[in-house]
DNA sequence: TGAATCATGTAATAGGTTACATGATTCT
DNA sequence: AGAATCATGTAACCTATTACATGATTCA
């Protein structure tokens, strides 16, 4: 039994807002800014077999009025279990310090998948760690930098300075969530 | 011929600050907010020995008083090159838009290694196209939302922030380093 | 003396990159 | 008819991950 790949989560989240076929999976992979995953065809068609192999998609038998060779994938019940797993991974520090794509990309296509409170509850956690981080990390930059050149100092800043922004996101975001949950 | 990967280019910035061996490597990866390298001898090792063998570093033969074997690693003239290069690298549109890391590595490790003024040299380049892709991607937010969960929306605009955030502090840096270099 | 840390490595596995290959369909 | 795009795949190669292995030195 291995495991399913970032790739492999990507595309189960885009396979649950539709389903469609590699070539369209891939598509959106180079025309939208999803991450940074690769649209070669080396990278989608193996993960798609592999997923195929978990019994997590299937092709579904449709043809359609033209002939041309298409594979419509879709999840499976098994695939949407998995999917759903995984968007309810809590959210430890390790992932804010060095994991934040994949908490986006879980929050991309968290609403659709497990609705609106239990995206609350995410954002609640994440909030939680980023900002426990900010601290660990400001703590960090007012320490060493003695020793530093000015450009490596400037780095660390901009890391702590791309790590505020996103809580202050994170706290929008919220806000956002509880009007919604509320109603 | 083959080619250095992020990781080799991070173990030769380092060794450009200082001679090390693979466990204080292995420590900065380990305890710094160093992008987000593996500290895992199964990197780290088979990735000095690669470099080595481009002969872009090498072990020197001091041993110390102590008996414990131990690999102090240095840039060889070939090294310093190698690195020099990789830092004089044109920044382009693709490289903002999904290998920030790779080009927030480059400043970190290019006042030591090429000066103040090819640094604000490279800065203005990464501002130009930070620039340009922000208006892209904004253009994209306005665009598409429609169809659209919340919480994908979201996402995206968390990347917008985040990418206006670091071109708040790319101007940033550009005004101290211009301080600099004018003195 | 035993535990923790220093220190370097290897082996199996698996996933991504790059490049190649093939053919159908649509558009001009 | 030819070019562009749709559409799916394979093969070689390389790198990182994970887990294991080994031994020296320091510290309590």
């Amino acid at each position: 039994m291995q495991r399913i790949t970032l790739l492999g989560y990507a595309i189960l989240g885009l396979l649950h807002g539709k389903a469609s076929s590699g070539y369209e999976l891939r598509k959106v992979f180079a025309e939208t800014p999803m991450g940074s995953f690769s649209d070669s065809p080396g990278a989608i068609y193996p993960a798609l077999r592999r997923l195929e192999d978990l019994k997590l998609i299937v092709a579904s038998p449709i043809a359609g009025p033209s002939q041309r060779r298409r594979r419509i994938l879709q999840l499976t019940r098994e695939g949407i279990g998995a999917l759903k797993g995984w968007l309810r991974t809590r959210v430890e520090q390790e992932d804010v310090a060095s994991r934040m794509n994949v908490l986006m990309l879980r929050f991309a296509f968290m609403e659709d998948a497990l609705g609106e409170s239990a995206t609350l509850v995410f954002l609640r956690e994440f909030e939680r760690e980023l900002d426990a981080y900010v601290a660990v990390l400001g703590e960090y930059v007012r320490g060493d930098l003695g020793s530093m050149a000015t450009s490596a100092q400037l780095a660390l800043r901009s890391g702590l300075l791309g790590y505020r922004a996103q809580a202050k996101w994170v706290a929008h975001a919220i806000k956002i969530y509880q009007g919604k949950v509320k109603r």
